[in-house]
DNA sequence: CCCTGATTCGC
DNA sequence: GCGAATCAGG
């Protein structure tokens, strides 16, 4: 087996995807984990947290770092944040998310005490996905609305996945390989499913999703004393269509 | 041990 | 260009 262009597309999507290489090379087939990381490197994708950053770092190191200052910034009193809610993945496997990565979101920086709780429900998967669900801070994420779309959450992989091969889409519906930054990656059913696939409409410019979307990707963030503390999530999690 | 991605280097 | 071997962190 060689890199063809699907191959390749393929792997790009995946990667990007915040998927595994080993995940990728087990979706491709055919190829090991490295020959993945390998090719994406050669591809020039990369930027992805590594276990290895630099190994032995020479001798001396004389340079202080520099003065940069990427600090975030610091909340404002009464703030309307977004909060990105679905990121799912975009694989015919595990999840993962397109990750856009809708800038980072500023949480109140008074006292943020209390609870710290990550409200992800589920039962930890077995391989935790990428930025599965940012919650923004003690209850900074919104539950919608009874009858609405449930923003789709990573779902549990049943066992060890079989990755689904991108030959195995569906026909007429958005798959894996059709996924372009030009289309809304909003994910419909869920991966490992047959008819999982995505929305495909085009996107909100800027944005990974559909203007409809990120509707309900994206809401406004409200004030603390408003935001109800969500207690109920029935056990497995929600799983709607 | 397992996993991860990064890098090297012979092919 | 490719990917096994190796490295190194979690």
């Amino acid at each position: 087996m060689s890199w063809t262009d699907e191959r390749i597309q393929t792997l790009k999507t995946m990667w990007e995807g915040g998927q595994t290489a080993s995940q990728i090379a087990e979706a491709l087939g055919e190829v090991s984990r490295n020959a993945v990381i390998g090719k994406a490197h050669r591809l020039g994708l990369q930027a992805r947290p590594s276990p290895v950053k630099s190994h032995s770092e020479a001798t001396v190191v004389a340079d202080p770092a520099p003065a940069l200052a990427p600090v975030p910034v610091v909340a404002a009193p009464e703030p309307v944040t977004i909060v990105p809610e679905p990121v799912v993945a975009a694989a015919p496997s595990p999840p993962a998310p397109p990750a856009p990565e809708p800038a980072p979101v500023p949480v109140e920086a008074e006292s943020d005490d209390e609870e710290e709780e990550e409200v992800a429900a589920a039962p930890a998967p077995a391989r935790p996905p990428q930025p599965i669900l940012r919650s923004v801070g003690p209850g900074g994420f919104l539950r919608q609305a009874p009858g609405e779309q449930q923003p789709p959450i990573a779902p549990a992989p049943p066992r060890r996945l079989v990755p689904a091969k991108p030959s195995a889409e569906i026909a007429g519906k958005t798959g894996l390989l059709d996924l372009n930054d030009r289309i809304c990656k909003w994910p419909l059913g869920h991966p490992g499913e047959p008819d999982f696939h995505f929305c495909g409409d085009k996107v909100n410019p800027g944005f990974p999703y559909c203007v409809d979307h990120c509707g309900h990707a994206y809401q406004a963030q409200l004030p603390r004393r408003d935001r109800r503390p969500p207690p109920p999530l029935p056990f497995g999690g929600p799983r709607v269509r």
